[in-house]
DNA sequence: TTTCAATCTGACGACTGATTCATGTTGCAG
DNA sequence: CTGCAACATGAATCAGTCGTCAGATTGAAA
C-alpha cells in the first residue's frame, strides 16, 4: 500500500534536514518555477550538500508532489477554522472565499508549487482538486437538502465555484497584491447567491 | 515597434516550413508539456532538420508564444461567432460558456500550452487573460447599464465568470472527455444567472 | 540554362544540471 | 569511552539539450 519511499529520516537531526530542504524547496519551485529551480540551488538555499537531498528525496518531483500534499493539509486546516461554524452554506461560501483568498496572498509560492504540479505530475494535481470538490460538493447538498440553496448540480456547481476562487486569487492576490480582498469576495459571492439577474426580471 | 524578429519566412515555401513546426509544437508542448517538449522532438515531428528551427524561432520559448498568441485569436474568433448576435447578456452568457468548453474539448492542446505558459512567459499568460477580461468587462457595463443585470462589480465579475470557464472545462472537457457539455453549461449558467439563495429566502 | 537568395540539413561543441559514490562526521546506546 | 547506524558531503560522472555552422538543395526570375 504505502509507496511511502523509505526515504524518512530516522532521527530529529535527519528530520530537520529534511524539513529545510523541503522549505527551501517551496521557495525555489515557488519563486522560480519548477524547471528554474535546480537541485543545487535546492540545496545551497537550504545551506546543506547536494547529495544530502537524494537522502530524502528520489528526485526533484518527489519534492514537488510532497508540497502539494503539504498545500492542501495546510489549506484544509485554514478553511475549517475559517469557515467552521457558519450559520449557513451562504455564510460558508462567503467566509470560504474570502478565507481562500488570504491564503493565497499569504502563501504566493505554495500556490504556484500546486499550479505547477499540473505538468509535472497530473494525478497529484488532479488529487488534490477532487478532495476538495468533493467535500465541497456534498456541503452544497447538505445545505440543498436543508432547503438553503436552489436544487442544481451540486458536482458543477462545486467545480464553478472553485475556479471562481482559483481565478480571484490569481488576479487579485498573487498579480495584484494590494487589491482589497474583502471587496473582491463581497462581490463574487453576492453575484453567485443572488445571480446576475435582476428582481424585477424573474419569471 | 514591432519586436517582431525579423524571422519571418520571405516564401511561401517557408511559411509552409514554419507553419509545420508550429503545429508540431503544439502537439509536443500540449501533449508532453513544455519541459518534455525538447526542439529535437519537435522537429522531428515536424519532419525537418533540427537546425530549421532556428530559421524561424530564437527559443522554445518564441514558440509557445506564438502558440498563445494563435490561441487568443482562435478562441475569440470562435467565441464571437456562437455569441453573436445574441438577444441579451444573459444569453450570451449562456452560449458563450458553452462555446467556451466546446472549444476546450477541441483543441486541448492549445488549452494546455496556454496554461503552461504561465510558467513560461507570464506577461503573455497575463496578456492573454487580461484581453478576455476587458472585453468581458465592458460587455457586462453594457449590460448593466441596460438594466439587463444586477449592478455590481463589473471587473471582479468578469474574473470570477472566467473562472469558471476555465476550471470547468479542465474539468469537464480535458479530464472527463465524454461529459455533457450542455448539461455542464446549464448548470453552471443557472447559479450564475440565478444565484443559490432560493426565491423563497431573499430579502 | 544560369544564377542566387532563400531554405534546409544534421553533426558537433559547449554547457547545464541530475545523480552517484567513496569518504568523512555525528551522536547516542550500551 | 567506544562502536555503529544514521547522516552529510561535494567532486566526478553521466545524460541530454541547445544553438551553431559549413556545406547542400531548391526554385523562380532573368
Amino acid at each position: 500500500m504505502s509507496k511511502n519511499n523509505a526515504l524518512r529520516p530516522k532521527t530529529s537531526r535527519g528530520e530537520l534536514t529534511r524539513q529545510k530542504i523541503l522549505d527551501a524547496a517551496k521557495r525555489e519551485i515557488g519563486g522560480r518555477g519548477f524547471a528554474e529551480a535546480s537541485i543545487s540551488t535546492i540545496t545551497a538555499e537550504a545551506g546543506v550538500g547536494q547529495g544530502t537531498f537524494y537522502l530524502y528525496f528520489r528526485t526533484k518531483e518527489d519534492v514537488l508532489r510532497e508540497l502539494v500534499l503539504h498545500m492542501g493539509r495546510k489549506l484544509r486546516r485554514h478553511l475549517t477554522m475559517a469557515v467552521g461554524d457558519s450559520p449557513s452554506r451562504i455564510e460558508a461560501e462567503r467566509r470560504g472565499l474570502l478565507a481562500f483568498l488570504e491564503f493565497v496572498r499569504d502563501n504566493p509560492d505554495l500556490y504556484r508549487v500546486v499550479e505547477e504540479a499540473q505538468f509535472v505530475d497530473e494525478t497529484i494535481y488532479r488529487q488534490y482538486y477532487d478532495d476538495f470538490a468533493e467535500s465541497y460538493r456534498s456541503a452544497l447538498l447538505a445545505a440543498e437538502a436543508r432547503g438553503e440553496i436552489r436544487p442544481g448540480q451540486a458536482e458543477v456547481r462545486a467545480w464553478a465555484l472553485m475556479g471562481i476562487a482559483v481565478m480571484l486569487g490569481h488576479r487579485f492576490a498573487i498579480w495584484e497584491k494590494d487589491a482589497s480582498l474583502p471587496r473582491i469576495a463581497e462581490a463574487a459571492f453576492d453575484m453567485v447567491s443572488h445571480g446576475l439577474i435582476p428582481d424585477d426580471r424573474r419569471g
